[in-house]
DNA sequence: GTCCCGCTAC
DNA sequence: GTAGCTGGAC
């Protein structure tokens, strides 16, 4: 099973290349996991970009503006008037902890398990591997996982790999690549697949 | 299972 | 016109 994570990973890689993933930094990322929620990352891009101009990319800032204004700044990102509310939760907590745990992070009201190991891997560094819809829809097609636990399925790539966070960055930003690219929801391009000698679909 | 709801590629 | 998007709460 160590040798399968492995080679996948090397397949994906050698495909696709390095993703240069998350280049933002510091609070960027933090509000980018809670913005991303359920959108793609352009219109993120685009709500962080209006929260630079108007000066409002710090905790303080984020923590004491108006929701109302808020849910404006970040509204391409959809369902703003929830992300409003969930950012300034989580601002709540970095203010007091600007280094919090993962169960400090899952406490916060609008922080699930991927948005805090986002925040873990990426801001923090930490080595979580972060599981989201498209590890699931790839990892199901591959015939690895069938299951529908996040916990499990972290488990799986977390004991099957060697390298810690910077592989696990890499590893989950080339899966989104893929899934976006190759293996996509519906009508999946499986003749130009990288890992189609792999895979049962 | 349902609701939250903007954007864009197709 | 609408499927799909780097989820989470209830």
């Amino acid at each position: 099973m160590k040798e399968k994570f492995s080679r996948i990973y090397r397949k994906l890689f050698e495909f696709y290349g390095k993703q240069y993933w998350w280049p933002g930094e510091g609070l960027e990322i933090v509000v980018g996991a809670v913005l991303v929620q359920q959108t793609n990352w352009k219109n993120v891009e685009k709500a962080l970009e209006k929260l630079r101009v108007v000066n409002c990319l710090s905790i303080d800032c984020l923590k004491n503006i108006s929701v109302k204004e808020l849910e404006q700044l970040i509204r391409s990102t959809g369902y703003y008037n929830i992300k409003a509310k969930r950012l300034q939760n989580l601002m709540r907590l970095l203010a007091i902890k600007p280094h919090p745990s993962r169960n400090e992070l899952l406490e916060v009201n609008g922080v699930g398990p991927e948005t805090a190991d986002s925040i873990l891997l990426y801001r923090f560094n930490e080595p979580v591997f972060v599981v989201d819809a498209y590890t699931f829809r790839i990892f199901r097609r591959l015939g690895i996982y069938e299951g529908e636990s996040y916990a499990d399925l972290q488990r799986l790539f977390m004991g099957n790999l060697q390298n810690k966070s910077q592989m696990f960055n890499e590893y989950h930003a080339l899966i989104v690549r893929h899934a976006k690219n190759i293996c996509l929801k519906t009508k999946p391009k499986c003749i130009e697949c990288p890992l189609k000698d792999d895979c049962k679909y």
